[in-house]
DNA sequence: CTGAAAGCGCTTACAG
DNA sequence: CTGAAAGCGCTTACAG
């Protein structure tokens, strides 16, 4: 791309060497503190860094010693027609991330960060070089397929966030199963529902295949009856929640009397279309999403949801990918708690607003 | 910190120069696609690099030829106690980074991201760690002194945001006098309040002063009372907005009209004192904030504000610093235009929400 | 405690 | 078109 040769000033160590009067050695060790500098040595060195204003290269520590201190991230984009307030809901990506960088930074690490839009081509080239520039990669949800996971983890640590952990890649998820778990009950058992729906994401997202099957066997168990099929398909979006309710009604379908999401922009567009063909919610349709993005709560009705603790997800994804690098360890496969946030859009009274940790139905991956 | 030597298999150029049979010159050129090598050269470079999954270290190339294609981005992250709904104002920090990573990707560059907390020490030299690991330097609001600054565009090239450039460092902002001024005729002209009162953001903020410096002249020039003084001191947070009237109101002192607040966070704050006092919005004071934060819309009432374009901003900060980089040169001082949001909080009826160009006062800082 | 020197993995004139 | 070799700016055994 662009060419600029060799940086401006560009000090090295060499200029702080001989303003100091010792070896580059010295200089290093100082900086690095290393050894034990008489206190002469560090003082005249700490003079010169100081008046020259030097900072050490960064690629040249890397390429010495092996190790970048840094951490690519690789998240999407958004990029396709909105909803109103779905842009923002976008932005959960961002929680993460903060997580991740809040772990990075205890241990000095930096973060390097890079979107891939839905339709960026050569995806994997981009990534590759990416993974070229970081010690390690924490790749967010759906950037690549199970092969492309695999072949890239052979070059570089990688963690997966919301995935699936493959033979060298570790993973990072929310506990879906007893956040859709219990959404069920709450619906089934405190409302009293008998009929039930389930919105679906991408049917490429690990996550949205373990929700499916949660809510299916859980709704089940609770003696409810559903509706499932193609015309449930959604695809995380809002426009696609909006479609389905489109579709069903349109095709003269009865809807159930709640109705899942499978995150909240999709129970954003449901909630949107519902309104639109005048239906109430909750008194005609309950609905809930999963997520709890900062809009949920702004909603009308405010929506029900399941709170996934993205910054610690972030935080734990780093961890977990610093012990792969530093120590070739790492655990394979991260599960965290999520907690139900009881709002109105499920049918509960107003202003009653609670918060409530899930039983776990699968084990702490920990080992 | 950490210590783990070399890292796992670290293939390198030589491992797939001798699987191709060629020169590690030849595997650089096919790589880089320089000169115009044989195409079975070439055939036999991809597929070696293909076999062998090899990716180029970054830190290596960035050794060789001078440049890391990492810019750094240096934000403040949240931390102190927060109010409900605040803490997502936050991410509009994350919109800019957003702005900025577009920026960059059109130019094969990743960001490097690094927080910095409130009370964290010794930022100066976190910031000339990050420094060294990139090609430059892009930086929120209030992350350095003018000294500090100064300083580290010394080492650097460096653009700031929301700040005024400096002998040595670039600086990209926003037309806040248009805003101000936008927001005063509407109070004045269009509701014909005659009373003004504006709660300030932190006193180091260049933003402020400018915003607090139009505010003033602004009003006077439309014949306004306004009401100022320390009183009036906020600091950009809710807690600030919110005590400035909780101390007014406590003082036995009659409000202006309207109140214009330094920045929507602040307005969050001072709506919710003035609902605890029992003062209603916008009938007994009309309020106004600045940015167009994603709660701004969600708010009760919704909140007048003034929108800034964060993304171009962001996009704006790469490329004027990407020219700084490859040529030596960038626009010292760029400012881009704002938007008026008239919403309710000012006094306007609901539903009419409404968004404008605002006139400009400062001519664009274009050269 | 300190210095000379090798080596990290690339890129790029310079010859051929 | 292609290779041998120098050099980018550090770190770190290895001697002294």
């Amino acid at each position: 791309m662009a060419e600029p040769k060799k940086a401006r000033g560009t000090l090295t160590i060499y200029d702080v060497a001989s303003r100091a009067g010792v070896s580059i050695a010295s200089v290093s060790r100082v900086l690095n503190g290393l050894g034990s500098p008489r206190a002469e040595t560090r003082e005249r060195v700490m003079q010169a860094v100081r008046e020259l204003s030097f900072v050490p290269d960064g690629a040249a520590r890397a390429l010495s010693n092996g190790l970048k201190e840094v951490i690519g991230v690789v998240f999407r984009r958004g990029g396709e027609e909105l909803f109103e307030g779905e842009d923002e809901s976008f932005l959960f990506i961002d929680v993460i991330n903060r997580g991740i960088e809040v772990g990075a930074r205890r241990r000095g690490f930096d973060l390097l960060v890079s979107s891939v839009g839905f339709n960026d081509d050569n995806v994997a080239a981009r990534i590759a070089a990416l993974a070229g520039k970081a010690d390690g990669l924490i790749l967010h949800d759906r950037m690549l397929s199970a092969v492309g996971i695999a072949r890239l983890a052979d070059m570089v640590p990688i963690v997966t966030l919301a995935g699936s952990p493959t033979a060298a890649s570790l993973n990072v998820r929310c506990d879906n199963e007893s956040g859709i778990r219990a959404l069920v009950r709450h619906l089934v058992i405190e409302h009293g529902y008998r009929s039930l729906g389930y919105v679906t994401g991408r049917s490429d997202s690990p996550d949205n295949r373990t929700r499916l099957h949660a809510f299916a066997t859980e709704a089940a168990a609770a003696g409810a009856e559903i509706d499932t099929g193609p015309a449930w398909q959604g695809n995380y979006s809002a426009a696609g929640g909006a479609n389905v309710v489109a579709s069903l009604l349109d095709a003269g379908r009865k809807l159930p009397r709640a109705i899942l999401c499978a995150n909240d922009q999709t129970a954003l567009g449901v909630i949107h279309a519902l309104a639109q063909r005048g239906l109430r919610v909750p008194q005609d349709v309950a609905i809930t999403g999963f997520d709890d993005v900062p809009v949920a709560r702004h909603l009308h009705p405010p929506l029900t949801t399941i709170r996934q603790p993205m910054q610690e997800l972030g935080a734990m994804a780093f961890d977990i990918l610093y012990s792969r690098i530093s120590e070739g360890g790492g655990n394979a496969d991260t599960v965290l708690a999520v907690e139900l946030v009881v709002r109105e859009s499920c049918g509960c009274a107003p202003g009653s607003t609670r918060v409530s940790g899930t039983d776990p139905v699968v084990k702490d991956g920990h080992r």
